[in-house]
DNA sequence: TTGACGAGTGGGCGCTTGCCCACTATTACT
DNA sequence: AGTAATAGTGGGCAAGCGCCCACTCGTCAA
């Protein structure tokens, strides 16, 4: 076998598998044996890469979040077009329409990951920095702002959006909420915090 | 034994032991051993009062929210003195510094829970509308709210305030955030909204 | 006093979890 | 071709889970 490139795509397949049990079964769902079954290789696979499974995991979420990130960058790019709603609504959608969601639950369950997070992650939970600059950036971009400055936009209505977009995505035991249902929440979040 | 009083009294020592366990060990240690254990009582004690465990969670929640309704109606009996900022900042600690946002978190994580509590709960996450409808009631009290009616406050500025409330104190491994971190966000958040 | 009833007990079953480790298969180097 | 190294396999372990059920024991009615 090769041994450096073969390592990372093991890597690589195991997180894209986390994926998908995720997306699809939950984070209470997502065990060791889940991943690696539905990564299609042997149970023992996780523990010659990671020392344990809670390493796992730990470097999971930083791998997928840097992903948003990279995701909420290209979005930028593309913005401009379009009303401040419409590009919120998009920007909430992929961000909360992935995997975030439930990595977030995963956070927030696990007291001892968010602790092991920490060691490499200062202060407190990185999608909503993420999220609050992205969403930042595309309100600085629009005119007239007024008295709403970028920085009170991070403070206040950014955690507005990702506290309802959170709420309004974590259930995918449901029906997923269809894109007016978001861009209705959107339009009201901006309506009462934007000055016209 | 008193075969009435006795029984309920089993009930809420289960329930009084789960927020013991929530707030000490995080959901992720809420088992059904671990209940009874913190309870004093035989494991086998929940499955003569409840179906199955999962059962026991359901109402577990549902009590529990009844009773941060029941602790927000008392906040605003004594609302009224001092500014919005320092009512906010009490609400939020009241409601984030118990059990709460554990249960949020055991609702965000635990998928098929969630679909049992909807057959009872019809929409969403009730400890939204709690609060959100608690805030409301605050800053409908306070003169001068300009064109930011209650309902925009419901649909805007607290989800916000929950928002930023919940991942503020989600982290219960940490040192808790004391009333003047809570206050600076409030005030922030409140500024970037109300108009002065 | 005695019998029956029901709340409470706890041993144990079946299952799943993360993890260990002896093992095989596949590659790279001499 | 032979050998060493290593990625990958999977049986099996201990621990923990929810749950079942035979059991004890306190309490009332007869």
């Amino acid at each position: 076998m090769p041994t450096g490139v073969a390592l990372r795509d093991v890597r690589e397949q195991l997180f894209d598998a986390a994926d998908r049990v995720l997306l699809r079964d939950g984070p209470a769902a997502l065990t060791s044996r889940a991943v690696t079954a539905e990564a299609g290789v042997s149970k023992g696979v996780v523990h010659r890469h990671f020392p344990d499974f809670d390493a796992f995991l730990a470097e999971f979420v930083l791998d997928r979040v840097d992903r948003m990130d990279a995701r909420a960058a290209a979005l930028r790019e593309s913005a401009g077009t379009g009303t401040v709603v419409d590009n919120l609504t998009d920007a909430l959608t992929a961000v909360f329409g992935s995997v975030a969601v439930a990595v977030v639950a995963l956070i927030t369950f696990r007291d001892d990951l968010r602790a092991r997070l920490r060691e490499t992650w200062p202060v407190g939970v990185p999608v909503l920095t993420d999220a609050a600059s992205m969403i930042a950036t595309y309100l600085a971009a629009e005119r007239d702002l007024g008295r709403l400055t970028a920085d009170a936009v991070v403070e206040g209505l950014a955690p507005t959006l990702i506290g309802t977009g959170h709420l309004l995505f974590a259930d995918r035991t449901g029906p997923p909420p269809d894109r007016d249902a978001v861009r209705r929440m959107v339009d009201s979040v901006v309506a009462g915090s934007l000055p016209r």
